[in-house]
DNA sequence: CTAAAACGTTTACAAACGTAATCAATTACA
DNA sequence: TGTAATTGATTACGTTTGTAAACGTTTTAG
């Protein structure tokens, strides 16, 4: 199922929370969402109805309460978002987006190994 | 004057048309910008105000018509936008989102060097 | 057993956005 | 010189988003 149309900033909360506890209750959310930002359980849960419609989560009756599930992939939702911010923002340049973000951001000892790498592998495969 | 609010998808092209030519005209934005999206002039002068509005355009008299120019820097804004994109879509995570655009890009010779070196610079100074 | 709490559904409403038409003033062309 | 085209300003309108209250049903605690 893919979500039409996209998915906004703050579902992308609700979103992630999902991906990470999959599945997992309305209650549940709310607790993990509702420390980080004020929102109302009741703007949560609007969130999660919204999302549905989008197609982006599913439910499963559970008792008297729902699971909800990810309807799509986390990684294909990302691809698409970062496709889209990057053809706005960079006007589909991904090398200037790249340089930008290592230039601007502090990295761990670790992602700049695995960035490493992973430019290795990608020039011997040229 | 930092823009308040955000910048939109829409908003952004023409964002990007000022940035490359500065200080231009209205109808040299439309010029550019009705080949690539189907938006009538109009559409394309309304961005303009709400650009301006925002913050985010100045403009200066000349003759009948105005001359635009950004009243923010492309990398202050891009900036920005990064920080709240990756803010939403990866929790805020840098490294996550960089390693995830080149898995999923392609990358030129040159972008492949820019960016190893960009890392080496980094190790060094750990 | 009854009152409160929890859950999902519906409705609300202002601001932002996408998309443009219309209007008024000015300019340029015939 | 009068009319058409250009330019900026105002108004429009449906959709999406942020933010939530209200409502009805069910479950739970006292």
């Amino acid at each position: 199922m893919d979500p039409r149309p996209e998915i906004s900033n703050s579902e992308w909360q609700v979103m992630n929370v999902i991906w990470d506890h999959q599945p997992t209750t309305a209650s549940e959310v709310i607790k993990q969402l509702s420390e980080k930002n004020r929102w109302s359980p009741a703007t949560i849960r609007t969130f999660l109805h919204r999302l549905i419609k989008k197609g982006a989560l599913r439910y499963e009756q559970d008792g008297n309460r729902y699971l909800y599930r990810a309807a799509v992939t986390r990684s294909a939702t990302i691809k698409k978002a970062s496709r889209s911010f990057s053809s706005s923002v960079f006007d589909g340049q991904i090398g200037p987006l790249l340089t930008h973000f290592v230039k601007t951001n502090k990295l761990t000892e670790e992602e700049i190994q695995e960035l490493q790498a992973l430019l290795e592998t990608k020039e011997r495969k040229r």
